[in-house]
DNA sequence: CTTGTAGCAGAATGTTTGTTCTGCTACAGA
DNA sequence: TCTGTAGCAGAACAAACATTCTGCTACAAG
C-alpha cells in the first residue's frame, strides 16, 4: 500500500479560500497557492483539476463554513434584527482579526472581478445574494407581518445591496468603528419602517 | 516637422477607462489596451510610462469624466435627495446603456480588486469614499438641519455603504428594475428619518 | 518635391503564468 | 526486511504577460 494523502479536499480548499479571499482570483498565482496551501502542484491538480476550479470549491467551501454559519441565525426561525446586527457584526469582527482592512466577503470580491467574465461564478453569485434576500425577508415577515409584501421585498433588496456595500468597503476602509456606526444606523432605519 | 499625435492623453486615458472598467486591472492585457484604445505600444508607454501608471491615469479621468458630473448636484448648494435620487439614476442607466451587466462604478471595483495589495489606489479610494460623504452629508445638512451632527455623519455613512453596494451589484445583477427599486426604498428610509 | 523628425506597427525580450512531467520517497502489506 | 504503489518536490514546458526595441512611414516645414 502507498502512503496516504496528507490533506483533504476540504483542507486545500480551506486554505486556498483564505488566499483568494484576500488576493483575488487574477493576483493569487500558483506559486503562491502552493506556497499558501503546503499542497504540491501535483496535489492540487490531482484533487480539483487546475485554478478555475479550485476556486469554484473555494467558493462552496466558504458558503459552507463562512456564509451558513454566519448566516443561520438570520435564517433560523424566529430570528429578528438582532441577529441581522449579529451577523454584520461576525463578519467585520472577521475582517478585523484578520488585519484591517480586512478581506471583505468572497462572494462579493467574485462578484466584481470574476462574475463579469464568468457565467458559472456570476450565477453563484446571483444564488447568494438571493439567499441573502430570502432570509432578510424571512426576518422582516417576522418583525413586522403588516407590512406589504413588496414593501418587504424591496426592503430586503436595500439590506442586500447594504450589506454588499459593506463587505466592500471593509475592504479598504481601515476603520472597523465606522462601519459599526453606520450598521447600527441602518438598522435603526429599517426599525423605523419595520416596528 | 514629424507628424502630429493622432491622440491627447486624455482621449487615451478615457478609451483604457472603458475597457479597463468593464474587465478590472488584471484581466485587461496590454494587447487588449492597444485594441481597445487605438493607440500602439509605443504611445501608450510614451504617454504614461506603464500599465499600472494608465490605470491610475484611468482612476483620475473617471474621477473628472464620470464622478464629477454625475455628483456636481449632489455637491451644489440646494441639493436635496431628489439630487441624490438623480445621481442614483444616473449612474443605473450608465451601466444599462453598457448592457447589463453593468460595470459598476470603476472606484468600488478598483477598491476590491487593486486597493487591497496597491496603496496609492487604496488612498484614491478613500478620497473617493470621503467626497461621497461629504456631500451626502451636505445634502442632511440641508433637508434636516436639526439632526444632531455625529446623527448626520452615520447617515451620511449609511449612503455611502449604500451607493457602494449598488454598483457591486449592478455589475453582477441583470435586472436595473430591481436596483431602482432598492433605491427608492432607500431614499424613503432616509427621508423618514432626515425629512 | 525634398527633408528630417517623431509617431507608428509589429517583432523581440525576459519574466511570470498555468499546467504537465519525472525521479524520488514514504509507507502499508507480505 | 522486502516490495510496489502512489504521493511528493521540483524541474520542465508552452503560452501569455508587460515592456523594450527597430525599421518604416506619415507629414509639416522649406
Amino acid at each position: 500500500m502507498p502512503r496516504a494523502t496528507s490533506f483533504t479536499a476540504d483542507t486545500l480548499a480551506d486554505r486556498a479560500l483564505l488566499h483568494f479571499w484576500v488576493h483575488g482570483f487574477h493576483a493569487a498565482s500558483m506559486d503562491d497557492l502552493v506556497r499558501a496551501t503546503g499542497v504540491s502542484r501535483h496535489g492540487i491538480y490531482a484533487t480539483f483539476g487546475g485554478k478555475k476550479a479550485l476556486f469554484l470549491a473555494c467558493f462552496e467551501r466558504y458558503q459552507q463554513t463562512v456564509v451558513t454559519p454566519a448566516f443561520a441565525r438570520v435564517e433560523a426561525p424566529g430570528a429578528d434584527l438582532a441577529e441581522v446586527a449579529a451577523y454584520f457584526e461576525t463578519q467585520i469582527a472577521q475582517g478585523e482579526a484578520a488585519g484591517l482592512p480586512g478581506p471583505g466577503c468572497f462572494v462579493a470580491n467574485a462578484a466584481t472581478e470574476v462574475a463579469p467574465s464568468d457565467a458559472e461564478v456570476a450565477a453563484k453569485v446571483a444564488q447568494h445574494n438571493a439567499r441573502l434576500k430570502a432570509g432578510f425577508s424571512g426576518v422582516l415577515q417576522r418583525v413586522a407581518p403588516s407590512l406589504a409584501e413588496d414593501t418587504r421585498s424591496s426592503l430586503a433588496e436595500v439590506m442586500v445591496v447594504f450589506t454588499t456595500g459593506l463587505w466592500t468597503l471593509s475592504r479598504c476602509t481601515s476603520d472597523a468603528e465606522t462601519l459599526r456606526r453606520a450598521v447600527r444606523r441602518f438598522l435603526q432605519l429599517i426599525k423605523g419602517v419595520a416596528g
